[in-house]
DNA sequence: GGGTTGACCAATG
DNA sequence: TCATTGGCCAACC
């Protein structure tokens, strides 16, 4: 296969993953890699940047629980909305409640 | 072929 | 709790 094409599976299969964390709940760009078996947390992070405007982006945080500065305020109406646990002890940074929340994607589909 | 850059991570102070 | 450091993987000059 070419390689364009390989490219395009990948991204397909990240957008899966991401595509099956419920509402309320989230999962880390480090565990989409390992669902997906490729790559890293880093393209996960390339692939939603590129691809991610069809999918709830707004699921896929960091592995603290902690998100990208520019998707602050997006992500936190949307967690409003989903009641998606948060922890902010000072309401300084915003973090995800990550033991409660935390959503393991299918490694196979 | 080599350097730079990301919606990243884990360890350290 | 926050900032720094080195490592990571692939895309793009």
């Amino acid at each position: 296969v070419s390689r364009a094409d390989d490219h395009e599976r990948y991204v397909e299969a990240v957008l899966r993953r991401v595509e099956q964390i419920p509402p309320g709940r989230v999962s880390t760009y480090s565990a989409i890699a390992a669902a997906v078996g490729r790559g890293g947390p880093r393209q996960v992070g390339l692939v939603l940047a590129g691809y991610g405007a069809a999918v709830p982006w707004w699921r896929v945080v960091r592995a603290d629980g902690s998100l990208p500065p520019a998707h602050r305020p997006e992500a936190l109406a949307r967690y409003a909305e989903e009641e998606t646990p948060l922890v902010d002890p000072s309401a300084n940074a915003v973090r995800v409640l990550m033991a409660a929340a935390l959503w393991t994607p299918a490694s196979v589909d």
